[in-house]
RNA sequence: GGCCCCAUCGUCUAGCGGUGAGGACACCGCCCUCUCAAGGCGGAGGCGGGGGUUCAAUUCCCCCUGGGGUCACCA
């Protein structure tokens, strides 16, 4: 079976590469009927950081990635945090060692700064310890690591499925540390070791891990497992063409969903970043992905995180795929963070349908809708201009709009264009300062629609608090 | 710098020897129009360079260049 996972380390925001290496992971398993799992690497007790576990696993209930086993879901080979997991980590090191495939180090910090400086990295020094002095060193508490013997002379075979085979020259693979000082794994043996236990098949990752391949198919081999297969993504870059990082945009999955972007839109974004349909279709669902997916269609450049499409792809999913029941629920807890109300969902769902080519995010929604939820908005400055401009036109059209049966498109559209024709002006003559009175603004909606949504009393109450805007004289 | 990966419009990409090099975002213009959008139509814009292989290279091979990754008791 099938079975891939993903590996997160708990130190620091859930990150977009985070759920793009998930994404591929879960459509893979799926698409194979497999299992997917996640596994949290927190072995880095130093960058260890409180409360990430459980925002990469909310990012992952909210992009919708289900995991079949994980740290709160458990399953056959719990536990799924490694931290938990360290008398394994300890016991195949300690295989190892016995098997003369690795070696106990002794090196301090400041002894391996001093190797690295004058050698280019470790040299290996502590092969030559005898066995015997190094376990009485062990024994008598001396603290050391417990490193690989890496074969050598020698050459590596890594088989990447999307890339094909590299062949790795020994000399380039250093003596890496399994076992660290204070008795944690490190990625390698910790890594290795779990997917071998778990049944991992396919380890679906960032790029990023591709050099350090020929250590795990090393280990793999010293334990005499199965190699799994290695499929290695690009790397996400940002704008300028770096890796994606902190320092070079949001890389934060909770910045987009605070932004308003949809879990859908980021998911199909993700996808986009690599992978492309065979119809060339750019706008499609997880399942629809996970139905067309193939290793084939994965294009190997790093692909730029380009904010501005993501954000075109959500109005997308905004105004063509979410219903506006579906949009509305999305839409309320963006409205209730800014203090806004809403009449009626009924009320709510019609201010969304006029919106909805209008915004790109829920919290643009929100920014440019809130007239529609308070009678308290502002007047942007052109706004002011416009009434002020036009506050002869606007106090007939109170007179007018008062006199209305009521405000059905049907009533006041004849109404308007009589009242601007009769006067000889441009419909935009009065539209514009009607539209800045009764939303403070110069970008809205069509009037029409908004006199109904509005309502009667509300236009005319803004009407008379527009041109107060105006103050005496 | 060593090693490894990658390379089509500004960006995401299609292409898998013979194409007017296609689409999408962004950009520009037009249409629609009460504003702003959305939408429709059109435009501009690309195969990094040099060698091969071949009747024929964007496509296959090599070199260069460029970009990225990696060289920790971090993952």
């Amino acid at each position: 079976m099938v079975t891939t996972r993903i590996a997160p380390s708990p130190t620091g925001d859930p990150h977009v590469g985070t759920a793009y290496i998930a994404l591929f992971n879960h459509v893979w398993a799926r698409k194979n009927g497999g299992r997917f799992i996640v596994r949290i690497e927190d072995t880095d007790r130093a960058r260890y950081v409180p409360g990430a576990e459980e925002r990469i696993l909310e990012m992952l209930r909210w992009l919708g990635l289900d995991y079949d086993e994980g740290p709160d879901k458990g399953g056959p080979h719990a536990p799924y945090r490694q931290s938990e997991r360290l008398p394994l980590y300890r016991r195949h090191a300690e295989e190892l060692l016995q098997r003369g495939l690795a070696y106990r180090a002794f090196e301090t910090p400041e002894e391996l700064e001093q190797i690295r400086k004058e050698k280019g990295g470790y040299d290996g020094r502590a092969r030559n310890i005898p066995p015997e002095e190094a376990e009485a060193r062990a024994a008598a508490g001396e603290p050391h690591v417990i490193r690989l013997k890496v074969p050598r002379p020698g050459t590596t075979e890594v088989k990447d499925e999307l890339r094909g085979t590299v062949v790795y020259d020994n000399q380039e693979i250093p003596d890496v540390v399994l076992l660290k000082s204070d008795g944690y794994p490190t990625y390698h043996l910790a890594n290795v070791v779990d997917d071998h236990l778990m049944g991992v098949t396919d380890v679906i990752r960032g790029e990023e891990w591709l050099v350090s391949t020929p250590i795990h198919v090393l280990l793999y081999r010293a334990f005499g497992w199965a190699v799994p297969k290695f499929y290695h993504m690009p790397l996400l870059r940002a704008p300028g063409g770096a890796k994606l990082s902190k320092r070079t945009g949001h890389t934060s999955v909770d910045y987009y969903r605070e932004e308003g972007i949809l879990p859908e839109a980021l998911l199909n974004f993700l996808a986009l970043m690599g992978f492309s349909m065979p119809d060339g279709r750019e706008l499609f669902s997880l399942s629809e992905l996970i139905e067309a997916f193939s290793w084939e269609r994965v294009h190997l450049g790093g692909p730029v995180f380009d904010t501005e499409k993501l954000r075109w792809l959500n109005g997308k999913y905004i105004r063509e795929v979410l219903t506006l029941d579906e949009l509305a629920e999305r839409a309320k807890p963006f409205l209730a963070r800014a203090g806004l109300d809403w009449k009626s969902d009924a009320y709510l769902r019609r201010v969304l349908e006029l919106m909805r080519p209008r915004f790109e995010t829920l919290k643009e929604f929100v920014e440019k809708a809130d007239y529609f939820f308070t009678d308290d908005y502002r007047f942007e400055e052109k706004a002011l201009k416009e009434i002020q401009k036009g506050a002869e036109i606007l106090k007939e059209l109170k007179t007018l709009l008062s006199s209305l049966p009521d405000f059905r498109q049907e009533t006041t559209e004849p109404a308007l264009k009589a009242f601007a024709e009769e006067r000889g002006l441009k419909l935009r003559q009065v539209m514009q300062p009607l539209r800045a009175a009764i939303t403070g603004r110069l970008a809205t909606p069509g009037m029409y629609e908004m006199l109904e949504v509005l309502g009667k009393d509300a236009v005319l109450r803004r009407i008379e608090r527009a041109l107060a805007q105006l103050g005496p004289g």
